[in-house]
DNA sequence: GGTTGATGGTGACAGTGTCAACATAGAGAC
DNA sequence: GTCTCTATGTTGACACTGTCACCATCAACC
């Protein structure tokens, strides 16, 4: 009859909000809330050191646990960097929520989520890639990522249901239309994310956000109403 | 005075076409080739177990040399990803070239580009992140990749001016317009490859290829020629 | 034929993820 | 108040990695 070795972190989702605290007060056994503390210290360590730099130990050290106290709330190194991705997501879908709120029209409020998007992942290229990249792989094991995002999707779906009702986007599937959109705003921002071959020319055109205006405005006469349909 | 510990690999970008086998062969000591060998044991890996699995020393493993025999080829581990990366940019620009040609109208060889880059981002995902990703994070220190990227990117703008001056695509700085469909199609790509967010919807729509010419359509649209423009 | 430079090998070190086993503290039962 | 249980944190170990310093071998050239 041995004790089971490690008997699988609940992930009590933080119920209370206690310390806040980064690093253990000192000669403390138990630490407060560690897991808030190592996920701001991995968040630390990613927009310092990108993926790589995200490891258990770095975290634990600087939350100042010893090595292996993060097994007690992550089950390995994917977990935390899925909670990281899932967090990131969850700030993606609130800030484009935000932008998409008080525009009137809804073509204006597809352009300010097109610049939120491309500007976060201008601000957290890191951050970015860890939400839709494969460092985190089978994303089935870590639904918190994939309800995050469907929940991003769907800002951009109602903005578009929205703006067929008012007439100023054609009819047709929202969800087709919501696609072609987030390709096109995500494309930017990969582009801009991945590689410096259009950075020259993004900042000829007022950064990021200009890019992705310039683009967004390429795209909206595919979104535009038919004559006649 | 010191000998110099390591002479800074040459990189020597092997003229002759030697022996090309993977594993060294028994009891000699040089392998042949092993620049050649470490780059096929490497994508090997890539494929088989994402950038994390391409190490060095599992790729002087897979080649039968000692652990530190890649170090009189390749500087560091990140040598050795931009290798791939540069690797995967010149196919790249080869088979869009390819596919390119043999199509009289613009149009459809922007068409044909377009499903060539996402069904080759499709088929080997790993490999398209590392091309554009930032696991080789400052591209300056390799220049091959930076150069391959810039040639695939050409083969783009070609075919726009070609169409411009077939008066089937729009005026425009061909730069712009190639931009705004490099970023389109490699959103498309990126958002296949990034997750399975759109696995579901792209499996309807006649898998990748398919989901690219939808989105192709869609952007057409703002590539045509306006009336009196 | 001896020297030299390119190439491969050995050994070491620090850092990592992960497992097993142990220690501590806080909360509820009695 | 004391006991006990369980969540939480610690210590120690192992295999693996990138990278360094140094040694060994081979081929080409004077």
């Amino acid at each position: 009859m041995r004790s089971p070795p490690r008997p699988a972190p609940r992930v009590p989702r933080s119920p209370r909000t206690p310390k806040r605290a980064v690093a253990k007060k000192e000669g403390s056994f138990h630490h407060g809330d560690l897991e808030w503390a190592l996920l701001e210290a991995a968040s630390q360590l990613l927009e310092k050191e990108g993926p790589l730099g995200v490891g258990l130990r770095a975290a634990a050290r600087l939350a100042g646990v010893s090595h292996n106290a993060p097994y007690r709330h992550f089950e390995n190194r994917e977990s935390i960097l899925a909670a990281l991705a899932a967090r990131g997501l969850t700030e993606l879908g609130d800030r484009m929520a935000r932008a998409a709120r008080g525009h009137g029209d809804a073509r204006q409020a597809l352009s300010a989520i097109a610049e939120t998007y491309v500007t976060m992942a201008a601000e957290r290229p890191h951050l970015f890639r860890l939400m839709f990249g494969q460092e985190v792989a089978d994303k089935e094991r870590h639904p918190a990522v994939r309800e995050a995002g469907m929940r991003a999707y769907k800002v951009l779906v109602d903005t578009i249901v929205e703006g067929q009702r008012a007439g100023v986007i054609r009819a047709g599937s929202p969800e087709e239309l919501a696609l072609g959109h987030w390709a096109i705003v995500h494309g930017v921002a990969s582009l801009h994310v991945d590689g410096r071959m259009l950075e020259e020319r993004a900042r000829e055109r007022g950064g990021p956000a200009g890019l992705a205006r310039l683009v967004s405005e390429q795209i909206r006469l595919g979104l535009e109403p038919r004559r006649g349909g």
